[in-house]
DNA sequence: AGTATATATGGTCATATGTCGATATTTAGC
DNA sequence: GCTAAATATCGACATATGACCATATATACT
């Protein structure tokens, strides 16, 4: 019982990561290949420190990933789990929302 | 493109109504079957208006479902992609925090 | 070393969230 | 209709979150 709760925490945690639509949109953002943050936050009209706090916590919890190139770092999804995680969230919006929002 | 922020407001949102530990409990807790609110508030240690209100989030959004049986009502898994996205989570977590905390 | 570009951090603010106790509402059975 | 049990709602509170601006740090290049 108090294992299972800890284990909540922790998947409460990175659930909270997901989450938050302009995390979403960083993560939509990179399904087509890796983006430095200059990249990143013209595209989604949020300030520069505003997206790098983004970025990580999504580094912090697994679902991103960077490497250093030059002055940039380029960041990447670093698995895909979380894409799967989307799909089947999508699914559960189609069957319950539909009736009132088009996806 | 507004299109598709408007979609990541809808994800954000089931995203965020499992993103915590006491519904991520009451999901664990009712993989065994049906119960009541009432034998739910205290297997989790809370107070009944707390898990009224999280039960209430977690119907809004299509994850639980429930049916009246006398003056109960029976709250069950609506949709079981909600498990599979705990287990996809839980393998981001054992791949990423391993080295801290044993899932 | 000095400058420019990219990213990170500190401080602040408004709003959202999780919790509770108290009270209201709903339902079943008498 | 009245009472008891189950559930829902209201009001309050502390804390968490997302956003920004301003500033600090890191890296590359001359």
């Amino acid at each position: 019982m108090f294992k299972m709760a800890q284990a909540n925490l922790i998947r409460a945690k990175v659930f909270k990561a997901i989450a938050d639509p302009t995390r979403l949109e960083i993560i939509e953002f990179l399904k087509d290949g890796e983006r430095c943050q200059c990249q990143i936050h013209p595209e989604l009209e949020k300030s520069q420190s505003t997206i790098s706090q983004h970025l990580k916590i999504l580094i912090d919890c697994g679902i991103l990933a960077f490497r250093r190139d030059g002055q940039k770092k380029m960041y990447q999804i670093a698995d895909n789990h979380v894409l799967k995680m989307i799909e089947l969230i999508d699914e559960i919006i189609t069957k319950h929302y539909s009736q009132y929002v088009r996806v």
